[in-house]
DNA sequence: TGTTGACCTTCCCATCCTGTCAAGGTTTAA
DNA sequence: TTAAACCTTGACAGGATGGGAAGGTCAACA
């Protein structure tokens, strides 16, 4: 049994994100000691840092609440795991094409921009310009930008 | 001249989102009629379609106000512009970077992973595993996951 | 002229995850 | 006993955006 600093420590969790996780239902409410102080046992623990290895892969809070139940679950089928692992997948890989379509954009400007004392500039001339008469888009991504999550 | 609502479909940029821009210095406040409806010119409209520009390619607000000052100074040099912009193409690839690790880790153990009705499953075992004792981390980036920007 | 509907205004709330700070209670070690 | 190091809840912030409520304005049509 310990208090939320020592779990926070052995989980990799801040303290203030147990807090959260609890107050948002992602993990069940601590026990209290005599003194309203939340205690943690090992096992609790344990699930903290599913938790964190969870979000270190980027899972979504919602997505880690199944993988969670999954996890706790012994009749499980291993292809509801993967199921949720690979829709991630496919979200991380929209996710890097939109990422990798600015990047290609604002490269192909820049190789033009002089980057010299001079104002002429085609990435300025670009966003100047008029939506479709633009040069560089190869890579026709853009709508939302990063990841809402 | 016209409505904001004018403004917004001819800039793409939504109306809550002008005002909003205008609300945090980003855009000059908008001249307004005697009933105290914003109006734009079609200048004003394009320095709306430079912002969304900007936006679709994922520059954050702080960037997006560095570059609307260049574009607007004659005298600025494409040096400047273009260093705005190569940071950002770096903040972009890293990030990219970050998720494909992610996505590195979870092909690799999704490859182990039978996917059938049986419980066995890797991907469950990685995220039950004590931090380094992980199997999928050839790729070792995770830390803040998607973009805070 | 009156009504209706489509605008506009401001202000507040929610998202998502995390940090920081404040005011106050508890525990522990010196 | 006192000081340090914990803990508690609650509030606020941030980044960019959407939603909605309550109320004012304008244009078109009967």
């Amino acid at each position: 049994m310990m208090n939320i600093g020592k779990a926070a420590a052995a989980s990799g969790v801040s303290a203030k994100m147990i807090r959260y996780y609890e107050s948002i239902g992602l993990i069940p409410p601590a026990r209290r000691t005599g003194s309203d102080y939340r205690c943690y046992t090992d096992e609790d623990v344990h699930v903290l840092r599913f938790v964190r290895r969870a979000r270190d892969l980027g899972f979504a809070i919602e997505d880690i609440t199944d993988l969670l139940a999954l996890w706790q679950d012994k009749h499980r089928a291993s292809a509801d795991v993967k199921r949720i692992a690979m829709k991630h997948v496919s979200a991380l890989e929209r996710k890097i094409g939109e990422l990798q379509g600015m990047v290609d954009s604002l490269q192909t400007l820049a190789s033009h921009c002089h980057g010299d004392e001079r104002p002429e500039c085609p990435i300025l001339a670009d966003l100047n310009a008029p939506a479709g008469e633009t040069a560089a888009r190869a890579t026709d991504v853009p709508k939302r930008r990063f990841g809402r999550r």
